[in-house]
DNA sequence: ATTATATTTTTGAACAATCAAAACCGATAC
DNA sequence: GTATCGGTTTTGATTGTTCAAAAATATAAT
């Protein structure tokens, strides 16, 4: 029962999001998926998997795979939530790049305290989502993880808010941030071309941004006024 | 090569505060100085002593003791600087009590990255010292340890200001908030009483406090008006 | 010099986390 | 049903960090 290290801590956040990512969240994860994720070799991940679920923070089925139970689930949901309001502080109080702060959030998030999170909460107004627009965990470890249409799936033509980017890549992100491409930002998809694999849409000052489908579909979108306050959206301007 | 564990970065600044602690300090710092130091046995400190003189980190004399190399010195230096940087920005930004920065830091110190503690530095204005007085190494991993007197050793009757606290124990911390013993403020040393073992000195609103002389040889202080501002205090008022 | 004491080192073992490579299982394909 | 193949588990080993207890050393006392 000593505190979870920070191997255990990532090991129960990889799940965590694994089975997020799925659309049936309670469907196990496989250990092939798991242990690239973490960058670990399978054999590695199924002893490490073994241990968790001698803990009770995992049920684990041999050759079917893994998933949270109850006190996993809040465990790594609570790390999580470190992680994302240690990305909006570092963003917003200590001025760093969102490309850079999840390369930084991800060592810090298993150092913080549980009263210096509360204290960074505190002092950015309890936010509900981070600066890539992920849902911020509370206190308690319940979120909400609402279900975005994409550019590659909304309709044409009509005007939508950019509310998250599921890339943590920091190219990437220089690259959408290059293009004002953050959330909160206001859209219209002009054209899908599929042989192309192009998306084009219209964004800030009503210019023109060509982007590949891959990249499309990263980034989620709500329809304009609705929702967008709700979905934590900053500043639909 | 790699970069030094967590364990080998408190191996080295331990041993580097111990070595600033003895007045020749090039001195050997004994193996049972430094185990319990950092909470381990002996044989633990040997091992791990004999490691690092392997990777040139140390100089190790069985029998005898150890000591930093330049390269150990400068990457314990570099841990310190972290730490201290840490602790400041976690009272001026963030609103923490002094009282509890210092375990906060103890493990934010091998989390944050070079370039988030710049930030940080830059974001502070390249402060001398830590809200304990404690002198904060430069980039390059130079400092100066200027030598206090102490509330035990400084002239009666002369206004000095307190400019470093040698105890980071939260709860004589807060005793001192208490009391308005904080860096930069002015005092006077009344009386001393070694056989009641007892320190008197008046503070802010020419309040009366007083002290045991264990406690009183932790409060660092230097002649009023002389060398205050060279010596980091912030607001002699 | 001999003895006693405190400190230090050595030895043997443990635990956490990892890998390489061999063995194994399960779902298809024939 | 047997062969095949990708994914999974086992096995055996390594590295880092730690402890308990025994052995060794240095220093101080007699
Ligand atoms: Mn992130
Ligand atoms: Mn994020
Ligand atoms: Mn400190
Ligand atoms: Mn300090």
């Amino acid at each position: 029962m000593p505190l979870p290290s920070s191997t255990v801590e990532n090991y129960l956040k990889t799940i965590f999001k694994a089975q997020s990512a799925q659309q049936d969240r309670k469907r196990l994860v496989p250990m092939g998926h798991l242990a690239h994720a973490l960058g670990v070799v399978p054999g590695t991940a199924t002893t490490m998997v073994k241990a968790l679920a001698e803990s009770g923070l995992v049920d684990y089925e041999p050759y079917a795979g893994v998933r949270l139970t109850p006190a996993g689930e809040k465990l790594a949901a609570l790390v999580l939530r470190r992680h994302r309001l240690m990305e909006l502080f570092l963003v917003k109080v200590v001025g760093m790049s969102w490309a850079e702060v999840h390369d930084e959030a991800e060592r810090l998030e298993h150092a913080a305290s549980d009263k210096l999170i509360d204290r960074i909460d505190t002092m950015l107004g309890c936010p509900a989502t981070d600066p890539h627009g992920d849902p911020i965990p509370d206190s308690s470890g319940s979120m909400v993880t609402p279900d975005y249409q994409t550019l590659l799936t909304c309709p044409l033509g009509e005007t939508v808010v950019l509310t998250r980017v599921t890339d943590q890549d920091a190219t990437f992100l220089r690259f959408l941030e290059g293009n004002s491409l953050k959330p909160g930002q206001m859209l219209r998809v002009e054209t899908r071309d599929d042989a192309a694999d192009q998306v084009v849409v219209r964004g800030r000052n009503n210019r023109q941004i060509a982007i590949g489908m891959r990249a499309a579909a990263k980034l989620q979108v709500v329809p304009a006024g609705y929702g967008a306050e709700a979905a934590g959206v900053d500043s639909p301007a």
